[in-house]
DNA sequence: AGCACGCCGACT
DNA sequence: GTCGGCGTGCTC
């Protein structure tokens, strides 16, 4: 009987193929190794996911693995389960969510490397080369060389240019080789080392009580998802007795959190509350580091893994529990490729393994809490969020960039010792340029949005592509000889504050002026040393960790966020006030907060505010329902991409007609133009499909993506 | 992702 | 008249 092996490639494609297993590989040949096998016209690196023999349906040519490489599989079966779900979810390639499951030893690379062909030889020896490419030629000899040992050793800049035209010409070959990954020397095997050991004696009855609701799935090793609403102090302190716990029973323990900088004190309070060392996983980590981490967790001798959602992949032989940290945070939604939820891909995982599943936060998402409360597996723990001094400012009436109100909170404030930051989520100096004569508004050709306006550079950049051009100084259309700024950034705050505060020193946090980590770091040295009055910042500095607390925060219309048209948009502003508002000192240490917006009663705005999530939960809660949104059903966006309209309009034709077969309990919305465009010169059009229930919309996503091959992003929501 | 096949503009 | 652009479709 022949043996068939199914394969899949660490490419963007989410099909399987069939080969033929070798006679004499038959035995290596187990789900989970790696291969080489020919696809199209190269050899590619491929994982053996399943084997299975010959069936009738196999009429076409098959092809023979080319190699097995691995004697064992490297993959366990749960790896392989976990990245099969997740890429059925979410309509990823099971190939690239594996590689991004290996650990670095395993890694393959490839490095091209570049050759003289005989005709290069030839040329070279009858002296019909030009110059550079003679340099180019002589340093190669009979050698093979990376592009970029070329450039080093012929200081030739444009070398990749160069070598891509010798290429064409037919005077070199442009060879990949496979480079041997590096022994990394395994970890010493020490034992678990033993640390100081910090107890809590102060057992809370909340705690004790949530403890006592996970007791029994944990001892008999069942699947059961929790929900601990409270704040980071109480939280850890369930996760500390209920890690013992889980260890004490042999198992292992994952622990996300969202961000790699983010885990750096959980990991440390844990090591302190456990009493052994933790492992720590991140792909940004040095190779060496990392393997030796891997091994740690493969081998058993760490326990507890804390990581950000890649270490979703970690090898664990059994887990009996699994966190997720911080469950509101976007930052578990991997947005690039391989697309995936480590939320979700954590409820796969402890479903799988039997453990016990713990989201946590002070401010959820409006879907886990509803599910939490209804599911009956909310347990609700402290809250940490200390009182904040916080007032609104109604801005619908008010002229100038910044409220009177505003204006007089940073009068009483700005003064020495006193520091504080300006949170305004827009970048440069104005949204856009405005023709107040005839309304014209320049934007960018290949993108069809409005280009952002840079005063000090006088430029136009457009937000998507970078591409900039000069600031026109009357309108290129009707020849007006003012264009007005619209939509005030970061800088024209600056500008105000350093033109109404003479004298104040304003430092700028945002993308366009803080673009490496040296520079970051410098700003926030600086605002902490006391060296900055007002440091003025977009989202970006929202998400630095670790400032010291200010005396005072300003927060500039945060109802911009509640402009896009989501359904989630209520539920990233109130995330986003309640994130900026902790950078505040808390009242009793005379921190003061001031928001000032155009929506003052937006329950977004209010509660937040108020620091009232329950109260913001039950209004949203409600308008989901009202609407028909998740929790209530099941939604998923598809974005077709495309440069050329007509046949991106063709298609999504099709994709809904597609979906009507799919019966009436789905709703289709669209097709629509996706807003602003979310690839670089491309077009999208979007369709929404939506259902009440999470399983009729699997069926019908399979229905209307099954075989289409072209280039779409798939979002996922419910 | 690569790579080949296939139909419309600037050139020997 | 060709060379070559990248739009479209396939890879077991």
């Amino acid at each position: 009987m022949t043996l068939l092996a199914e394969v899949v490639f660490p490419l963007p494609l989410n099909q399987s193929f069939s080969y033929i297993v070798p006679a004499e590989s038959a035995g290596p040949a187990k789900p989970g190794v790696r291969v080489w096998a020919p696809l199209g016209r190269k050899t590619q690196l491929g994982f053996l996911v399943a084997v299975r023999d010959l069936g009738p349906d196999d009429v076409r040519l098959l092809k023979e693995i080319a190699m097995i490489i691995d004697p064992a599989p490297v993959f366990s079966a749960s790896t392989l389960a976990l990245t099969f779900r997740l890429s059925q979810y979410f309509f990823s390639s099971w190939g690239e969510l594996l590689q991004a499951a290996l650990p670095p030893s395993l890694e393959i690379k490839t490095k091209a490397k570049v050759r003289l062909t005989e005709s290069g030889l030839e040329a070279l020896r009858k002296r019909t080369l030009s110059k550079d490419e003679r340099k180019a030629a002589d340093a190669l000899g009979r050698n093979a060389f990376t592009i970029l040992h070329l450039r080093r050793t012929t200081s030739l800049k444009t070398m990749a240019a160069l070598i891509a035209r010798m290429a064409k010409k037919g005077l070199v070959q442009v060879v990949e080789e496979t480079v041997r990954p590096k022994k990394i020397p395994s970890a010493p095997s020490e034992r678990a080392r033993p640390m100081q050991l910090e107890l809590d004696f102060t057992i809370e009855p909340a705690v004790r009580s949530a403890l006592e609701a996970m007791r029994g799935p944990l001892e008999e090793k069942r699947f059961a998802p929790f929900y601990l609403y409270g704040g980071r102090t109480a939280r850890l302190g369930v996760y500390g007795p209920l890690i013992r716990k889980v260890i004490s029973m042999d198992r292992q323990v994952l622990v996300l959190v969202p961000e790699m900088a983010a885990s750096g004190p959980l990991r440390e309070s844990l090591e302190k509350r456990l009493g052994e060392t933790v492992a720590f996983l991140h792909g940004q980590m040095p190779e060496g580091a990392r393997e030796r981490e891997w091994q740690k967790i493969k081998s058993g001798r760490t326990r507890v893994v804390v990581g950000p959602r890649s270490a979703l992949f970690a090898p664990l032989a059994s887990a009996g529990l699994v966190i997720v940290d911080e469950e509101h945070d976007d930052a578990y939604l991997q947005t690039e490729r391989p697309v995936y939820d480590a939320r979700v891909g954590a409820r796969f995982m402890a479903v799988d393994h039997g453990a016990l599943l713990v989201f946590g936060s002070d401010v959820p998402t409006v879907e886990a809490f509803h599910e939490a409360r209804s599911g009956g597996y909310l347990l609700a723990l402290p809250g940490d969020d200390e009182r904040r001094r916080v007032e609104i400012v109604n801005d619908a009436s008010e002229r100038g960039l910044l409220a009177r109100r505003f204006h007089d909170v940073l009068r009483t404030n700005l003064r020495p010792g006193r520091s504080g930051i300006v949170f305004l989520n827009r970048r440069g100096y104005a949204s856009f340029l405005f023709c107040p004569r005839c309304g014209y508004i320049p934007r960018c050709e290949r993108c069809d949005i409005s280009l952002m306006y840079y005063k000090k550079e006088e430029r136009l950049v457009c937000r998507y592509c970078a591409a900039a051009r000069p600031r026109p100084r009357s309108c290129p259309k009707c020849g007006n000889r003012v264009m007005e700024p619209r939509g005030a950034g970061v800088e024209a705050v600056e500008e105000e504050l350093r033109r109404l505060f003479p004298g104040t020193r304003v430092s700028g946090f945002d993308s366009d002026r803080v673009r490496t980590k040296a520079a970051r770091e410098k700003v926030l040295r600086n605002f902490e040393g006391g060296k900055i009055d007002v440091l003025v910042g977009t989202q970006m500095l929202a998400h630095q960790a670790g400032l010291p607390p200010a005396a005072w925060v300003g927060i500039l219309n945060p109802e911009a966020l509640l402009a896009f048209a989501d359904f989630r948009a209520s539920q990233r502003t109130f995330q986003a006030v309640h994130r900026m508002m902790r950078f505040a000192a808390p009242a009793e240490a005379g921190g003061e907060i001031v928001i000032q917006t155009a929506f003052p009663e937006h329950h977004s705005i209010r509660e937040a505010a108020r620091q009232n999530y329950e109260a913001f939960f039950e209004q949203e809660i409600r308008f989901r329902r009202l609407m028909g949104y998740p929790p209530f059903a099941a939604m998923a966006e598809i974005v077709l991409l495309g440069r050329e309209e007509r046949p991106l309009a063709q298609k999504a034709r099709e994709l809904v007609r597609r979906a009507r077969t799919c019966g009436g309990d789905i709703e289709i919305f669209g097709p629509a133009f996706a807003p602003s465009s979310l690839l670089k010169g491309e077009r999208g059009i979007q369709v929404i499909l939506k259902s009440r229930a999470n399983e009729k919309l699997d069926a019908c996503l399979a229905e209307c993506l099954g075989t289409s091959g072209t280039k779409r992003s798939v979002t996922r929501y419910g």
